[in-house]
DNA sequence: TCCTGTGAACCGCTTCACAGCT
DNA sequence: AGCTGTGAAGCGGTTCACAGGA
């Protein structure tokens, strides 16, 4: 059938895979890529892409595979990255500082416009061609420089504070590093990313790894 | 029933959040917490908390709840967080150099022994207490400094080689940064943090959002 | 013949609802 | 009365298997 209005979340993550990987074949001057190669590539089950791509609309030609350039440009439509996206970090310690100079970012047209701390010593101070602001600025810079997704760096203490001033600003997307549960009103979208948590998973199943060779060999 | 062997994968990724959650209690002086509680501040739902330590075995009191240290010692048990694990890192830019400073690694028993980078400029200089070594030493260094875990932050296109090395070396525990997909062997477990693709996902909903801003008001 | 698009089966996980213990 | 532990139902997502178009 048609493109459908609700993509499920879980195609919805897997999209930007697809998308790194077609922007690769566009390199390599590839002009169609079958769902089968396109798996491979992303990691995925070949069904897997095209019920997907099917969430998107028939964009494929049977026989033939998918339009790469076509494709693309469909997938940025749908993750809505026609136009830059204007973000903040708040929280200037190694790994805010080290994620405003993230290349990444700027290549998916991602434009950090602001960074913000509590820590007075910090304030004012250069973070590649931006400067520092005070969290009290929060609300003010935020609606000011129409950021729309908001970075979220600081220890994990002042994680819930700030994330409430954020949503009373209109912030809507909010990507946190602080190990902490963010509790936000519905509507709001958190990504949570803990590096911690990530090393205790691997702790797990290398555990199991070593459990498994003692008892096999 | 008692404790069983495989934990499902999903209720592994919400240990550490349960064992968070806990060691906060602990410092609260709390001695038992329902997991009607523990679900609350984990972010979770209380059935579901219940049927994840389950899997653990029968460490709860009916009627009274979960007690708080107890449960942390076996969730660490149960993590393999008993004793400190071995960490390196491969790609000393921006990002690598945040995170081999992260305290929050340091703070769950991850310590960081060695660094790797492929820039000859890079090798020799000083990172924290530790000296940035060549790529090429990766293998020996490896197994020499007994690393069960490693962190690659290279770039895309250097990370699959980087990671078959480590897998000859017996890695079998990654935790990848470089925004692409790895191919490893079974039993080897891979975990993906990729940043831009976090804000890809947040820009869909954060487009969503403003179309339903345009139609309901 | 090749490869997409998709109903249907399957699977793992989540949530409910309540029996059972304290 | 309160809260855990868990069968059973429910749900979202994955994979299969094949009809159908190029």
């Amino acid at each position: 059938m048609g493109p459908v209005r609700r993509i499920p979340e879980a195609t919805v993550a897997r999209l930007p895979l697809y998308l790194r990987v077609l922007e690769d074949a566009v390199g390599q001057r590839m002009v169609t890529m079958s769902s089968e190669l396109l798996a491979v590539r992303a990691g995925v089950n070949a069904a897997q892409v095209r019920k997907d791509l099917s969430h998107l609309g028939s964009y494929g030609t049977r026989g033939v595979g998918y339009d790469v350039q076509y494709l693309v440009r469909q997938i940025n439509r749908q993750l809505g990255l026609t136009e830059d996206r204007r973000v903040a970090i708040v929280g200037v310690g190694n790994l805010g500082r080290a994620l405003a100079g993230y290349q990444g970012f700027a290549a998916r047209g991602f434009r950090v416009v602001a960074a913000f701390d509590a820590d007075p010593r910090k304030v004012g101070s250069g973070m590649g061609d931006l400067v520092v602001r005070d969290v009290a600025e929060l609300r003010s810079v935020i609606v000011a420089e129409r950021v729309s997704v908001v970075i979220v760096t600081t220890p994990a203490v002042a994680a819930q504070d700030v994330v409430d001033v954020l949503v009373a600003a209109g912030v809507t997307s909010i990507l946190n590093f602080a190990p902490t549960t963010l509790v936000v009103p519905p509507g709001v979208a958190v990504r949570q990313v803990d590096l911690g948590v990530e090393l205790q998973i691997l702790s797990y199943y290398e555990q199991q790894a070593s459990l498994a060779e003692l008892r096999g060999g």
